[in-house]
Formats: structure tokens, C-alpha cells, sequence
DNA sequence: AATTTAATTTGTCATTCGATAAATAAGCAA
DNA sequence: TTGCTTATTTATCGAATGACAAATTAAATT
């Protein structure tokens, strides 16, 4: 159980936290706080939480508003994986496997207590990091999803509709809003969350492709 | 331009409201208020709104929550139309025109800024009548969609299963969530409500024939 | 061990919060 | 008008809030 704390010749062991460690401590923990009580919540709240003085925080976050921000940024955009993009255009697979195999990832990485309850806090503040952030959906999750659903469908490759833009929006809505159901809401009834996105991907194939297939519809 | 007070020989015009129609302007206010502010703002705000000092809300309610609670009642309860599970239910129209005109008219309910936005709030809160709203929408709208489908479909009536109730609820999340997009993220691409809808609705019953169709899945 | 540096706490501030009591103003009935 | 009732404001309480300065403790360095 014990171990030596320190090997010879070597730097002793720290006993402390570097400072950034300690700092990154600190957000992991604000992230949960403010998950579950709200960016209203008090800084002495977070600092119980922490087990120090409400103080102490000042010498790690020059305001309350600047840990939020930092808040944000580790949910949004250190959790972002760059290689969900390439998934979906690897097509050297059928596209409903891709969405599979992407929508069963993206949703490991985002369907979590914290990570939900903040997107749904944040949203209704109208940061601008959330409508950052719902750009980055549309551009590199929902329009690569169209140009491979044209390509795949045999269709000339334009760029996609506004309203069909919107269509994929409603199948990742509303996988995104079983996640809610799950999570915050507590009111998802089956958890069987690969069934779930399967059968969504289903329904979004088979109308994606009669949507495609009415040029005559703007 | 002015009108006389009061007819002869009638009662005089009250130059105020009544108490109880005081108390639901109020009511109504506070609506707007909490919605855009959230239930964490103060009783000092929602008065200035009103034009009045704070102190004077005490008057129509005995606190805060009990205030918030008369809020919730107006948005969640009052504004629940009972036709609604009819309209469903009208068999000698076919399945997806009941559907078109049902998220049609339930969108016109729901999607204004200030009812989203306090289901959102109020769900974040966890408060039980966010949990019974959502079984409302289940017994009254999504099983009853699943009885119908399978009438539609000539299956036998059996009650619906859980992963078929999940799969009615990710196609209505979808368009709720297109609500949510419009009226709080501001980021909806399209405003053409109804294609939104009637496309949902197409990749919808395609999904569900299959669905329904595997009997050997669980 | 002595000294320096960084981490943490104690104490406190001005402001804001929900709520109450008492004083005032406004409407109504006689 | 006069008196009564209700509506509204003024003044205030105690608790909680974000933030700051100074004192204290603990670790690291010499």
C-alpha cells in the first residue's frame, strides 16, 4: 500500500499541487457544481464543495465570471474529438453505418449529467459560446451527413438545402433530446441507447432519401 | 377617442382591476419575466416590470415560490388543450394528416419564447411538474400515435412497447428541439415551420413501418 | 535552522436578496 | 363631506452575495 515517496537521487515529491494541477482541480470540480446548481449558485458554495475559503478562489480565477468561462471552454471545446468528422466521410462504409458507429461516440462523449445540464444553462444565458458551438454541429457534423447522403444516393453534389439542413438537425435533435430525457429530465423510458440511435438512424435514411429524391421541392 | 365613464343608470366603472384580475396580470407578467430572466432573479426586478415596489407582491402571494408555482400552473396546465388526443385519434383521416395538424397546432402552443424557455428552466429545477408534464405527453400524444400506427398498419392491438414509445418520442424531441433551436439558441436555419414538421413526420412513419414490421426484435 | 516564497484563511466591505411591519394613499359607501 | 376598506409605499431586518486586503500558515530553498 505504502509507497516511498521518492526514489533516490531523484526531486523530491512535491506534497502540493502545482499550481496549474491544483487550478484544473478546481474547474473539473466547478464543472460539476455548476452543473448541478446553476451558474447563479454562490462561490461560496463551489468553495465548500472544494473544502477551502470562498477567498481562495479569487487567487486561482481573477472573478466568478472568469471561471465560468473557463467552465465552458473545458466542457466545450476540450471535449470535442476532431476525428468525428472524418468517421463520417469515410466512405469506405455504407453511410448508416458511419452515423452509427458516429452518433453511438458523440453521444459518449456528451450524454452525461454535466455535460447536458451545462449546455442547457449556458443555452439559456445566450452565450455566445453556445451558438458557437451549434455552428460546429451544423458545419462539421450536419452538412458532411448531406454531401454523403447525395453522394451515396448517386446525386449531384451541390451543396446542401437550408431545409435539408434542417432535417438532419431534427434526427440529431432528437437523438439529442433523448439524451435530456435520460439525463436531466430522468424520464427516458428504455436505455438502450444503440437501439434508440439505431431505429433514428433508420427513420432518417428512409426519409432522407424520399427528401432527396423531390428536386421539385425547394 | 374618449368614452364615457359609465352608462346612465349602471354601476360605475372600477377604476381598478379587480383583486383577482390584478393578481393574474401578475401572474402574466411574472410569465414574461422568469422566462426571460429565470427563477433566480429577483422579486426587486419582477416589480419594477410591474411598476410597482416589491413589497406590494407580498401582497397578492404569500412568497416567491408560491408565486413561481402560479406560474407554472399557467404555462404547463392552462395552455394543455384537451382536444388534442381526438384530433389524434380521428380515425376516418389517415395517420399522417393527424399528425401534420396535431405538431402543427401543439407547435403553435408550445413554441413561444416564453414557454420554452420556462420548461427549460423548470426542468434544470428538477420540479415534479416538469416530470408530469412529461408523462402527459406520453399517455396523451406518443402512445396513443403508436395505437393508431398500428391500426393504420393492420397489426394487431397490443399495448406499445417501451423502444416504441422511445421512438415516437426521438421524432417528436426532434421537432420540439427544432422549437428550441428557433426561439432559445436562435440558430434555426429555416423558418418554414410546417416542412419542418411534415418532413419529420414522412421519415417518421417510413421508420415506423419498419419498425413495426420486425416482430422478432424486442 | 533560517529564510523566502507561495498557499490559504480571517475579517470585512458594499450590495442585493426575500420578507415583514408600519405608514400612507386611493377608492368606495354612507 | 365622513368614515371605512383596500391598495400601495416607505422603511427596515437578517441573511447571502462577489470581491478585496491583511494576516497567517505551510511548503520549498538556502
Amino acid at each position: 500500500m505504502t509507497q516511498p515517496d521518492t526514489a533516490p537521487n531523484e526531486p523530491p515529491k512535491p506534497k502540493r499541487l502545482s499550481s496549474e494541477a491544483r487550478r484544473q482541480d478546481f474547474i473539473n470540480q466547478a464543472i460539476e457544481f455548476f452543473a448541478e446548481e446553476g451558474f447563479e449558485s454562490s462561490t461560496r458554495g463551489l468553495a465548500k464543495k472544494l473544502g477551502v475559503t470562498q477567498p481562495l478562489l479569487y487567487r486561482y480565477f481573477p472573478s466568478k465570471s472568469d471561471l465560468i468561462s473557463e467552465v465552458y471552454d473545458a466542457v466545450y471545446v476540450k471535449r470535442w474529438q476532431p476525428e468525428w468528422e472524418p468517421l463520417l466521410r469515410d466512405r469506405s462504409r455504407p453511410l448508416a453505418d458511419r452515423l452509427n458507429t458516429f452518433y453511438n461516440v458523440y453521444t459518449n462523449a456528451i450524454f452525461n449529467r454535466e455535460w447536458m445540464r451545462i449546455f442547457l444553462f449556458s443555452g439559456l444565458k445566450g452565450v455566445d459560446i453556445n451558438r458557437r458551438y451549434m455552428q460546429l454541429v451544423r458545419q462539421r457534423i450536419l452538412e458532411p451527413i448531406l454531401i454523403e447522403a447525395r453522394v451515396e444516393f448517386g446525386l449531384p453534389d451541390i451543396p446542401p438545402k437550408d431545409c435539408e439542413v434542417e432535417f438532419v438537425w431534427v434526427m440529431h435533435g432528437g437523438i439529442f433530446y433523448y439524451g435530456v430525457r435520460d439525463l436531466i429530465y430522468e424520464s427516458a423510458i428504455s436505455t438502450d441507447k444503440e437501439r434508440v440511435i439505431a431505429d433514428a438512424i433508420t427513420a432518417f435514411m428512409a426519409g432522407l432519401e424520399i427528401k432527396l429524391n423531390r428536386p421539385y421541392q425547394t
